[in-house]
DNA sequence: TATGAATGAGATTTCATTCAT
DNA sequence: AATGAATGAAATCTCATTCAT
């Protein structure tokens, strides 16, 4: 019995991201989902309570994920803004690679209504960077009018690239395009 | 016969528009678009053949009106790629001000399936901005190793701002916002 | 076009009366009665909301038929009570005989939750009843303690006698053995 | 191990009792049986094979009730026919005022299908009074041209009181007043 | 014997679409 | 061209029942 082995909430979870990367919400039949995770129909409900709550869960399961490759990789890193911008990019890009159909559906605004618990850790995620920014401004390191802003200016950056791809996009081309413009762009030049 | 009296077909384009920016495209049912543009459920179809054909009518309509703006002020505003980024900046925000919804939809990356059609108003243009780029690298005036990439940061900048707005956002605030990070950003400072 | 063809939701609550009348309200499939309707499932729905308001519907209908029989007969009957009781047991045997089940459903008890307009229907007719009862009483014809009481009495025999029937029960032998009970079991002889 | 602990199929009918009561057939879910009665969902099934058992068991428990409290009352009251009917209508009363939701269902006439168990258990009621009603009419103290239907009517009074109750009902009240009707209304004067 | 996680048949309900007017 | 009552395919969801433990 392997130790990885995905419990089943897990399962539906990857089932459910797979397919509701590739088609709108109404395209996708709960059956399917079930069907994919080699589960019936009833098992689903047994722990969501609709497919509303499915399509969350897997959203929030999303926004996790980086949140937790950023406790892992943040506190190792020092207190230079522009490595932990490194640090950040690197986590949300990988995981925009790994999950280009959760992720942009991470970004696509269009959950209603919006659910709390959703909300809270999407916040966690934007406060983090924006707290990263807002430190490179204190340490004269960023000179950034408004810190909230370049946070979606992130967000936003990777999902646009991933939404439209030139074809020789690789995770490593993007992030040093990226880096790159945002160190001229906001950077002060200091910092060494 | 005023001239601002929308016809019937922008009549129901409109209504469509005010309800899939609010709520996903299977929340709203051809009933609400009908009833908001105050004709019958009928009518609808004599001029469009699905739903889907409606919603893709009312984005085609969104990059159109974009397309539209700058055939309008691009030609009259000389060959300095800044003073083009600038126009061409000013016509995205504008437009993303006055239809959020819209704009989110236009950058979605969720139309199933992709027409033709609108596949080629969107390339016109993402190819204006391209252009527009690449001629500021030949003119000295921009180094970017990847103009495709920075148009699709520039859209999704804008897209990223109008989706969580920090509550002091104006046009004019988003605007040389983006436009100081991309001048710094790619800019070389050559060109005046 | 004979004018006495039923309008479709008429037609509707004829097919459910005669499908409730059988089975229980789970073994009767929405389905079934559009069928026996001659209409699509959906037709359904453009009349009430669920499954449940049909029920309810078919049931009010019923107690509006026999409030409807006694505006009718009742004036015209003078102000005997006895000769008013005899026109209300026929009317509630009637309308008994012509839909045992829609009337045994009536007295079933098991509506829940009871709606508003349901128990309106109902008590017309209960208070119709009991009024009679009062007024025999007042007038020295009958001697009842509980009139409230009698009036519950008469419905349910009615519904008991329908539920098991003794083999050779008529209209008429129940409504005469139900008279007789009554005029004995409450009657003072009075009033010839 | 005390007598009044009720054993476990004693325990999961009292459980289904109370729920189907108060809703219809299948508006209660053997879940929720299973939970008021502190069992598991499977526990249910070591006991009876299907949902439809338990009902039709909890139905003829309550008839077996009403027969077991005549076996023990009827042998000791003597040949008077008016003392039995009267100790016949105080063991349904008292049945019914104990278990209101059960004794409608045991009238409700819609057990689908009809089990012959059931039947049996019901008819050794209703033989059982019309019996003592024939017996009446052939010693001279009863007139009634149909004993079959006196028995549904008597069976149906209770029912038809407990459905909509006067609030000042009492066993008592309902006793004497039902008895009283009874006597007057097919009773001879005879037999004292 | 007792359990409750898992199942999927089958129910209700929705809503895009049609078409007679 | 304009309508909206009618439709039924197809979706979501429920819950009686099973069965491995």
């Amino acid at each position: 019995m392997p130790a990885h082995t995905p419990n089943k909430p897990d399962q539906i979870l990857d089932a459910a991201a797979e397919l509701f990367a590739s088609r709108q919400f109404h395209e996708v039949r709960l059956e399917d989902i079930a069907a994919r995770a080699h589960v019936g129909k009833g098992t689903v409900y047994t722990y969501w309570k609709s497919k509303d709550e499915v399509y969350l869960a897997m959203i929030r399961r999303g926004f996790a994920a980086v949140n937790a490759r950023l406790d892992r990789d943040l506190p190792g890193c020092g207190t230079d803004c522009w490595s932990q911008i490194r640090i950040i990019l690197q986590a949300v890009i990988d995981f925009a690679f790994s999950h280009p159909g959760v992720f942009r559906i991470m970004r696509s605004g269009s959950l209603t209504p919006e659910d709390p618990d959703l909300q809270h850790t999407r916040r966690l995620l934007t406060d983090r960077i924006e707290a990263c920014l807002r430190a490179g401004v204190n340490a004269g390191q960023i000179r950034d009018t408004d810190p909230r802003l370049t946070t979606q200016y992130l967000l936003s950056f990777v999902r646009g690239a991933m939404l439209y791809p030139p074809h020789d996009l690789t995770r490593d081309s993007l992030l040093e395009h990226m880096f790159a413009l945002l160190q001229r762009g906001i950077g002060t030049g200091d910092g060494r």
